[in-house]
DNA sequence: TGTTTTTGGGACATTGATGTCCCACAATGA
DNA sequence: TCATTGTGGGACATCAATGTCCCAAAAACA
């Protein structure tokens, strides 16, 4: 099926340049499990690869994102669900944010998309109710949650996290930080 | 001077590729305001400048790290002059840590150097003394600490946080995490 | 079965980065 | 001042990635 290779391709491309972003387009077949020329009938050049790779991933993300219905019940409770469905999609999070030239490059091919707005408002509900830290900005807890979460993908990633104890230990590390309160 | 002109070299190599790992030898010849030739003349190819790049920034991290003193007085005030000292030099930190396979290069052509133990140790120290958090590994909290400043340095960058505030914004989260504690 | 669609691989041209060489020019120092 | 050293830029070959085209084989479909 046509869809099939198509959704093969993108898959690959995410994964691929997730985990190196000069990954070559043979390199990215290959993952794809598919000639260069099929890839080159169904993305012309690069550029328009990695558009439509964004564009998937984002809606992957935002997908996998709704379904943690951030704003319903407690703040806490939200973010938890939050993490655990950012962790499950860590591939596509380290491929869109792993490199801040590709965030960049989406504002070219896509809109200021929904998924975002929603963690920031998140945050800033949780900071009106004293549950978030107030003295830092939304957008610092923002980039901070990606960062630990691609922190712990990429843990995972290495071997250095198993991969059942990746969603509790950031959880944790956003909640606690990494010192005992005095 | 000829160390003069090296230094330069190596310092805009780090400062470039922490940006953008696909950068050009032209533009790191260009950020370090000289002509490709002289470039060529100092590193024969990439790949002797990218080695030369990671032996300079280890050996000014390492310094910058050895200032600090950690393994002097109480492991939470150390780990403060850690922080302090890392997002001191983080465009090395940046592109040190901000492209995984840089590290991995980095054992062909370097010896395992002392400062990563001299965190390890820090860690471990403050958790046997019950101020880091025992739950998670010491590997974790050291991968975290690095993330944490990267990203620090990166939200600098980008304008995100005021320069002045990104040492007391990290240790603030490294510390106590993003969530109030109830 | 025969027809249509999709695929994989080979054979190119093109492009951009890289590495080499050379020479004129500027800077440094005796 | 002259001589040595370091520098910048141009010219060139090379190489890897890219993009295009074509055709035979495989797969899907009737």
């Amino acid at each position: 099926m046509r869809g099939r290779t198509r959704r093969a391709i993108l898959a690959a491309a995410a994964s691929a340049l997730a985990r190196d972003r000069g990954a070559t387009l043979a390199d990215i077949a290959e993952a794809a499990q598919v000639g260069r020329s099929t890839l080159h009938r169904y993305f012309p050049d690069r550029q328009e690869l990695l558009n439509a790779t964004i564009v998937d991933s984002f809606r992957v993300v935002e997908q996998s994102i709704a379904a943690a219905a951030v704003h319903q019940g407690p703040p806490r409770e939200a973010m938890r669900r939050l993490i655990t469905a950012m962790v499950d999609v860590g591939d596509r999070l380290a491929f869109l944010f792993g490199d801040p030239r590709v965030l960049e490059e989406s504002t070219a091919c896509f809109e200021p998309d929904a998924s975002v707005p929603t963690a920031l408002s998140l945050i800033e509900r949780g900071q009106a109710e004293g549950v978030f830290d107030p003295q830092v900005s939304a957008e610092w807890i923002q980039e901070m949650l990606y960062a630990i979460t691609y922190t712990g993908w990429e843990a995972a990633e290495r071997g250095l996290l198993p991969r059942h104890g990746v969603t509790s230990t950031v959880i944790r590390t956003f909640e606690n930080g990494l010192a005992v309160r005095p």
